[in-house]
DNA sequence: TGACATTATGTAGCATACTACATATAATAA
DNA sequence: TTATTATATGTAGTATGCTACATAATGTCA
């Protein structure tokens, strides 16, 4: 049983969720937010949709309203409808949230650094190409429900 | 951003977890749910308590409260005071959940398969040894709150 | 024994996911 | 243009996870 792949995928990702969210104390947000902060960052002069960043974490657009609504009552973003797409709302960052961005880097490398401790450049590589692969053996052939319009 | 093996993790763990669900219509469980099962018919003639389910999930006691009570209610378990240690509760399968084994452990052959398709045997057991020194980075070294007591 | 710690479980409140429905707008085809 | 389809979002209901509190029972040590 612990011999399958499929059980410490599991393990591991929700580990690292645990281990990034903000119970910890120091961080103000949840990992899955961090990430949407992350790209907004890297988004900083583009209209970036909700459609965006659905497309961004993989995820269905129920679970993006809810985790954007969040962020709004943290005064963390303003969203706004798109005004050349009506169907569309813009998502961006306040002021307040311009700044985080050097200490979520930082941590984003620290928990990178923890999570492949011991593991040689050769290594890392392999296990790169073997994520890539297996993500791309959950992609094709025969696939659930599918987020993909 | 995407080259994060962080990530991948995440991104592998829920298209497993979407794919095993039971919303694709044939099976009346869950990923999880499934893994529960899995665990008391493998200890069929053992007290199973609720803590030893919360072990082998690696999971709070607060999660495997709400799992089990759900699965009590579609009757596919039954719970009962432990005579010995009456802080403890043990779990047992139904007669009606007696019988779907097979079916589950040929699911997960095929989701292994699914996962690994395309991977050499020497690549399975070096990914195996990956996925397993990635676990344990993460239990050791200044772990979050710690499910372990 | 009696005080204290540990263990097993309960519950509340929350975040992140999903599906399955809905609407409104935009794009395309007839 | 009109009908149809596709797209972007909203909402309800549910499952899985967490922390942080709680109680009750058991174990331990002075």
């Amino acid at each position: 049983m612990d011999e399958h792949a499929g059980m410490y995928f599991k393990r591991i990702s929700e580990k690292l969720e645990k281990r990034a969210n903000c119970s910890r104390g120091k961080r103000p947000f949840t990992f899955t937010q961090g990430k949407v902060l992350w790209y907004l960052h890297k988004h900083e002069n583009e209209a970036v949709t909700l459609r965006d960043v659905e497309r961004f974490l993989d995820c269905s657009h129920a679970t993006v309203s809810g985790l954007i609504s969040r962020l709004e009552q943290k005064g963390m973003v303003i969203i706004e409808r798109d005004k050349t797409d009506r169907r569309a709302k813009n998502v961006r960052l306040t002021e307040k949230e311009l700044n985080n961005f050097r200490s979520m880097k930082a941590h984003r490398k620290e928990m990178e650094e923890l999570l492949l401790g011991g593991f040689s450049a050769e290594e890392r590589a392999t296990l790169l190409s073997y994520l890539k692969r297996i993500n791309g053996n959950l992609d094709a052939a025969d696939p659930p429900t599918e987020n993909k319009r």
